[in-house]
DNA sequence: GCCTACAGTCTACACTGTAGAGAAGTTGTT
DNA sequence: AACAACTTCTCTACAGTGTAGACTGTAGGC
């Protein structure tokens, strides 16, 4: 929309150095990071890397596998899993790094949330199953019955994910004014109809979100340990409020 | 990409009725979830409405409001509380009733998924609104301090879409195959490298999504009851795993 | 040196959202 | 009935999108 051009490819020195999968995928996400999803276009990417927007078909067969590459970038910088036989603290971990990269990468979380929903399980970029095999192994490993394995994920998981979209979907409009409904865009909500939002305008303002996590999930599974009558400690809640 | 046609506008009978709103909105909801959300283009719905598109431009501000409208209109189908004060029934029945609807509308979950994330929550659209104010409503009413409404929203809120998506990208590939890992596409998957994946495959093939809800909310509701030490019935399973 | 692959480029096409001007239709007032 | 004011709808045009297909340049092997 904005006629301004955008400057220049970033003066790489090495002027043409040979293209690679990685370094496709790498500026995509860098694009992503600072422009969002919608700047990430066959011709912006092209004119970033110095090439021609053609050229990037040799390294994803098109716009979607692209998406799926950045996608499964993300996911990978999340480490999984030393062998602690802790099963409760490793999900706990697992949860607040994967909020972390969430937070690093707001833009690509509509990726990873919307792009499963058209791919089936097994056409998936295998970068982003890893942590379901990981944490199916965990849990196994910790004494869960695979179907149990299972159950506890996609309770855990999903959990998770939820919160991840909460939080990221409450951010502040304008952080410069100070009274809480402003900050929050709430004033243009009708009294009449909206009345409890309103009020909890300052209680909205400040979210802390690890410490909203962590307690979920505690509860959850804490839960679903003693429902499956299983290898779990009582779970109280972690020591990470601090960080 | 397909050369084929969209035969016609469906014979509208009484032809050149006036549009609204709701019509535009209505038959973009059933383009959506007939054909998926890329099919929904401007130049297409005008074609479905046998009006020229730029005539839509009357009741949308633009594309982006379009798809707004829309994730208005299926929430609009979430029939919200009557005064029961039994809080936890009342939330374990939305929660069943918005993953009914979920189902129901599969190809929109993306939008209400994604569509917040990039709307301040002030400037929504009111209709998505409602469902929190009226959460938070009944939760204040059964006897919860607005702050804990607020807290117990969070993870209600964020377990269920996060269970909602789940589900949904758990699909099958090709429901004619009998062998689970055939069905569900995991036999490209490298051994090696998933084998509980692969051998969770009849598992994963027969999903239970209303009952694997049904008992996370239970876990999640009576964990923060207690948490909370609040107005909470034991909150045993319920009794709806017979529909 | 030529030969074979592969990497990168160019051109072209069908399709997208939407600005702006105008036509057609509807409603209210006389 | 005739005009005016207003709304709804249509037409044309444009800049931007993904990507197919043919082409050019370059790197390595002998």
């Amino acid at each position: 929309m904005s006629p301004e051009e955008h400057p220049a490819p970033p003066a790489t020195p090495g002027k043409k150095a040979r293209l690679s999968r990685e370094l496709v995928l790498s500026a995509a996400l860098a694009l992503v990071d600072a422009e969002g999803l919608d700047a990430l276009t066959m011709r912006r990417l092209g004119h970033e890397l110095g090439r021609d927007p053609m050229s990037l078909y040799r390294y994803a067969a098109n716009r979607a596998a692209l998406l799926d590459g950045v996608s499964e970038l993300v996911l990978n910088e999340l480490a999984i899993i030393p062998d602690d036989p802790n099963w409760q603290a490793q999900l706990r971990r697992i949860a607040h790094d994967l909020r972390l990269l969430a937070l690093r990468h707001p833009n690509v979380v509509p990726l990873l949330v919307t792009r499963p929903l058209s791919t089936p399980l097994g056409l998936r970029p295998l970068g982003t199953l890893r942590p379901l095999e990981q944490i199916l192994s965990l849990l196994i490993d910790a004494g869960f019955a695979p179907d149990d394995a299972l159950h506890v994920y996609r309770a855990y998981y999903g959990y998770l994910y939820g919160h991840i979209l909460n939080e990221l979907q409450e951010f502040v409009v304008d952080p410069d004014e100070n009274e809480a409904l402003l900050r929050l865009g709430l004033h243009r909500l009708p009294p009449k109809d909206f009345p409890r939002l309103r009020a909890l305008a300052p209680v909205l303002a400040d979210y802390d979100g690890m410490a909203e996590l962590d307690e979920g999930i505690t509860i959850l599974l804490s839960g679903l340990a003693a429902r499956l009558s299983l290898p779990g400690a009582p779970a109280g809640p972690s020591d990470l409020s601090g960080a």
